[in-house]
DNA sequence: CATGGGATTGACT
DNA sequence: GTCAATCCCATGC
């Protein structure tokens, strides 16, 4: 029996903490599901985050009730996935940035005209393409569909959380808004220096 | 209305 | 390690 989806209240929380809390959980996208193993917090009041320009055309959705998938284009090339957090007028959301592919392989590799299971997700403008997110799901639900992410399985050990630094970003790279899944090898390069630590030995 | 930068990826040296 | 692709959107004239 699967999980039931996030409702709102567990977005409307810090958006740290909803960070940290989405390791280990499902998102789907028709046949293709992934277990989140990566994941970035951004928040209005620092100038990396999309918010920090205020509420604008591309801010609507990020100022927006929480719980609904922010997606934006990056370097014209990639869609990226947020899901948004904190309560609604905040400007706070998670980057998804990577996750462990769980069904609909076949469909990730046809879409990323790849094999090894490990590429098929592992960044954020990778998994979007392997489970055929686009910009015309910006503002959707992520409690209702068509994408839904759902809790983590009750029985299921906790992830080991390490916390890194953002990565990819010119703006406050200093802060430790990077949440990975310890014992995965799904999550994106560069690793944490923590993991990477332990992963050498 | 023109311009420039960006939360990336993959191909190539 | 370097670099181009490619387009949305914020900004400025």
């Amino acid at each position: 029996m699967n999980p039931a989806p996030l409702e709102p209240p567990f977005y409307a929380r810090s958006v740290h903490d909803v960070a940290r809390d989405l390791i280990g959980c499902v998102v789907r996208h028709g046949k293709t599901a992934g277990r989140i193993v990566e994941t970035e917090s951004y928040h209005m009041e620092e100038p990396a985050c999309h918010a920090f320009a205020g509420l604008t055309d591309r801010t609507h959705t990020l100022y927006g009730p929480p719980g609904r998938a922010y997606v934006y284009f990056s370097y014209g090339v990639h869609a990226l996935l947020n899901a948004v957090a904190e309560e609604e007028g905040k400007g706070a959301a998670v980057l998804i940035r990577a996750l462990e592919p769980v069904d609909g392989l076949a469909t990730m590799r046809a879409r990323r005209r790849l094999g090894r299971a490990e590429d098929l997700c592992s960044g954020p403008g990778k998994l979007t393409q392997a489970l055929g997110i686009d910009l015309s799901l910006n503002g959707s639900s992520l409690v209702d569909g068509p994408i839904e992410v759902r809790d983590r399985e009750l029985d299921a050990p906790s992830p080991r959380i390490v916390v890194g630094e953002r990565i990819g970003i010119t703006k406050a790279v200093e802060l430790p808004w990077r949440f990975c899944d310890a014992d995965s090898h799904h999550v994106s390069r560069p690793w944490p220096a923590a993991m990477r630590r332990r992963r050498a030995a």
